[in-house]
DNA sequence: CTTGTTAGGATTTTT
DNA sequence: TCCTAACAAG
């Protein structure tokens, strides 16, 4: 019996089917990573292919993650030398080392998108542009499409003609790429462009990755937009051994460029393709396959296929409507509970949304009913204020081009180096054309600084301090260094108590990130770098940081859902306006709504046992109260498939745009609250704490503690803890739940 | 040059 | 509602 044998005959095919190009139209759960991974284990057990010439690209780090570690459990050894990662991180290790040809320096850095819109302001203000009429956000879309597409700034001017708006863009655009440059700086999308330039533009390269790269294998196929296409063609173009693996249903990534063409053209770039179907669904039960299957349907542009599955048909479609989105995240709180007490752990629950804002309420809910959750997206670990400015120290020594970064610590923290020293500074780099730092170090040279000179110099022989210590110690030691010698920490304390803590704990995360990343490099028998640590940072997304050893509940956006799979699915906010979202609603291009449907059959596949579906009459959203329909799309489902609780009310449906109705609700909503809050005044301080300063207590979130201080507040108690690990924290005794200890 | 105040924008999704 | 960036005052 061979490992080959619990494929089923699509599956097998396709894993048999090695050479040529191959695409594989793979349906929500019907084990397309399993197809991969077993292909991987056949090219290298049975067809003798050496792993060093396999490249898999996946769509996060964590998915290359753990197809790395399936591949490992079949096959007896070698798997670390295949080339399993995104796109993103195989162009950085292709551009690491021939950058060079196109004119840039191989430390190169790496934008994210608030460095994009930090330098896309000064690129406006040198370009005299209104920010007002054009806004950074938007020309950084367009530009970014462009890049999408291949256009370069030239060409994208050359379209321009005779439209104004785009002439400015056109503008923008070619400033913003000097910039970059300049800045030996790229940004995500540069990523994939430079490499394509790179392969295209020169011969020997393109020949050394295709030698190397012989068997290409794509996963997530219907998200990959123009120019990633071009970079898999480019590569596979002399072997022909491309597998790519997608399903048009779940193409939710439209706006950033995915390209739907890509699927259709494979078969024309590709001629002689294979295509193979699966269609049998091993995930779901049969209801809700029933269910996502009725929703996708309305969809017109889509291929034909219909899944199907031997699955049993379950339980129901649990459907849930609520007064408010408060009624609603405590309704999913407690049925997790109910969940758990049945015998679920947490990891077996995960709460779906469209938007990141929702998961404010659901996880005030989830930390007072003491339900230990994760939540995925809003800001990246990386994006925040302290980690940035840390990185930033490090860029500036790594790699002095990096303006942005040097201008972000001038000044942090505070040394009394003002906006009128950096822009004279700015001014003079400018004129001679020579980076930031490069002018701080020939300070004479510029003109009516003589106030800020001294600071400045000082300035650059920290820095230089900093640069000799790369050298010789150890990154950990270096970043422990940079901390100390500029009194970070000790600034964050004396700025603001509250928020403090939490920084203080992310700069300590980030300590031991790059222990571990110097760890992990020697493992690899790599010499740990600082280049290399900033490279890997680059381009983590939140969701890698997800743990199946961890017992949380997880809330994340759909999007950040593709892929994975969970027992208890939670669809929260099913709600017209805001999902399908407003922008689609009142869009003209119904293409749009086809991308946010595909996005909710997304959302329902992820369930393998039990979908519950929700929505809220009332949310607030922004500081307004909006009152909502219920979602065109829960409509979609089969009735015969839903089951409803006694909460569910159809009939009612509140006008939106009704000012004299919507002041009726508020007064109704606030004569009630009043009345409430009264009585939840009473009943909160009524109930005696059970613990007192001194004791010891736990919270759910931040574990152990003393506590220091108690007081009476409005309409509860606030209580001061001493935590061990996270530090003072204030907190409302009913929400914060302590437990007292002994 | 730093600090405090205010006005405006954001929320559709992200490598 | 909350956060950020721009502006004004010390």
């Amino acid at each position: 019996m061979s490992i080959y044998d619990t494929l089923n005959k699509e599956q097998r095919e396709a894993v048999f089917h090695t050479d040529g190009p191959l695409l594989i139209l793979a349906g929500a759960g019907s084990g397309k990573t399993r197809v991969l991974t077993h292909r991987i284990a056949y090219l290298i057990e049975e067809k003798g292919v050496n792993p060093w010439n396999i490249l898999a690209i996946t769509f996060t780090n964590k998915a290359a993650g753990e197809m790395r570690e399936r591949v490992d459990q079949l096959v007896g050894f070698g798997s670390e030398s295949i080339w399993v990662s995104t796109f993103h991180s195989s162009c950085v290790r292709i551009l690491r080392r021939y950058i060079d040809r196109l004119g840039y320096e191989n430390n190169f850095t790496i934008y994210d998108g608030d460095d994009q819109k930090i330098l896309m302001r000064d690129v406006c203000k040198m370009a005299a542009i209104d920010t007002k009429v054009y806004k950074e956000r938007s020309l950084l879309a367009a530009i970014s499409s462009a890049k999408d597409e291949m256009i370069s700034p030239e060409e994208y001017e050359l379209n321009a003609a005779g439209d104004f708006g785009k002439q400015k863009t056109a503008k923008v655009y070619r400033e913003y790429e000097k910039q970059l440059r300049a800045n030996n700086a790229l940004d995500f999308d540069d990523l994939l462009v430079k490499t394509v330039q790179l392969l295209q533009t020169q011969p020997d390269v393109l020949e050394y990755y295709q030698q190397r790269f012989r068997y290409i294998m794509v996963d997530e196929y219907q998200d990959t937009n123009t120019v990633q296409f071009k970079f898999v063609s480019l590569l596979a173009g002399k072997y022909k051994n491309l597998c790519v693996v997608g399903d048009d249903d779940q193409s939710i990534y439209k706006f950033r460029g995915a390209n739907i063409k890509n699927i259709l053209n494979f078969e024309k770039e590709f001629q002689d393709a294979k295509v193979i179907k699966l269609e049998q669904n091993y995930r779901s039960t049969g209801n809700i396959l029933s269910a996502a299957n009725a929703v996708i349907s309305n969809n017109v542009g889509r291929k034909a296929k219909s899944l199907w599955t031997e699955n049993k048909e379950g339980e129901k479609i649990q459907l849930r409507q609520f007064d408010t989105a408060y009624d609603e995240a405590e309704f999913i709180a407690e049925d997790i509970r109910k969940n758990v007490g049945a015998g679920a752990v947490y990891n077996d629950n995960a709460v779906l949304y469209r938007t990141n804002a929702q998961s404010r309420l659901l996880e005030e809910r989830f930390v007072s009913s003491n339900i230990p959750y994760k939540i995925v997206g809003g800001v990246n670990f990386y994006a925040r204020r302290e980690i940035k400015d840390l990185l930033a120290y490090l860029k500036t020594i790594d790699n002095g081009q990096d303006d942005l970064a040097v201008r972000r610590i001038i000044n942090v923290p505070k040394r009394g180096i003002g906006l009128t020293t950096i822009n004279r500074v700015q001014e003079s780099a400018a004129k001679r054309e020579i980076g930031f730092y490069d002018a701080l170090r020939g300070l004479d040279l510029i003109p009516n600084i003589a106030r800020g000179a001294a600071k400045l110099e000082s300035f650059v022989a920290l820095i230089e301090y900093f640069k000799g210590v790369a050298r010789t110690e150890s990154l950990s030691d270096l970043i422990k260094e940079i901390i100390e010698k500029t009194g970070y920490v000790e600034e964050l304390e004396t700025e603001d108590k509250e928020d403090a803590q939490a920084r203080i704990e992310n700069i300590d995360e980030l300590i031991s990130k790059i222990a571990a990343y110097e760890e992990n490099s020697q493992d690899r028998d790599e010499k740990p770098t600082l280049s290399g640590f900033l490279e890997e940072v680059a381009l983590v997304a939140d969701i890698d940081s997800l743990d199946e050893n961890q017992d949380y509940v997880v809330l994340m956006t759909l999007h950040s859902a593709k892929g994975l799979e969970f027992p208890h699915v939670y669809l929260a906010g099913m709600e017209d306006g805001l999902f399908p979202s407003y922008m689609t609603v009142t869009s003209d291009d119904p293409e749009e709504m086809e991308e946010e449907r595909r996005l909710c059959y997304v959302g329902i596949t992820r369930a393998k046992k039990e979908l519950t579906v929700s929505c809220a009459r009332k949310r607030m959203v922004r500081g307004e109260t909006h009152y909502n329909k219920t979602s065109r799309f829960l409509k979609e489902i089969p009735e015969e498939l839903m089951e409803t609780g006694k909460t569910f009310r159809e009939d009612l449906e509140i006008p939106t745009q009704n000012a004299y109705f919507q002041a009726k609700q508020a007064f109704k909503t606030k004569a009630f609250s009043t009345g409430k809050t009264a009585q939840q005044f009473t009943v909160t301080k009524g109930k005696k704490l059970d613990y007192t300063v001194g004791d010891r207590v736990r919270h759910i979130k931040f574990g152990e503690g003393t506590v220091e201080a108690i007081t009476e507040g409005g309409r509860d108690y606030e209580v001061t803890v001493q935590f061990d690990k996270a530090g003072v924290k204030k907190m409302f005794a009913s929400f914060a739940k302590l437990q007292k200890i002994k």
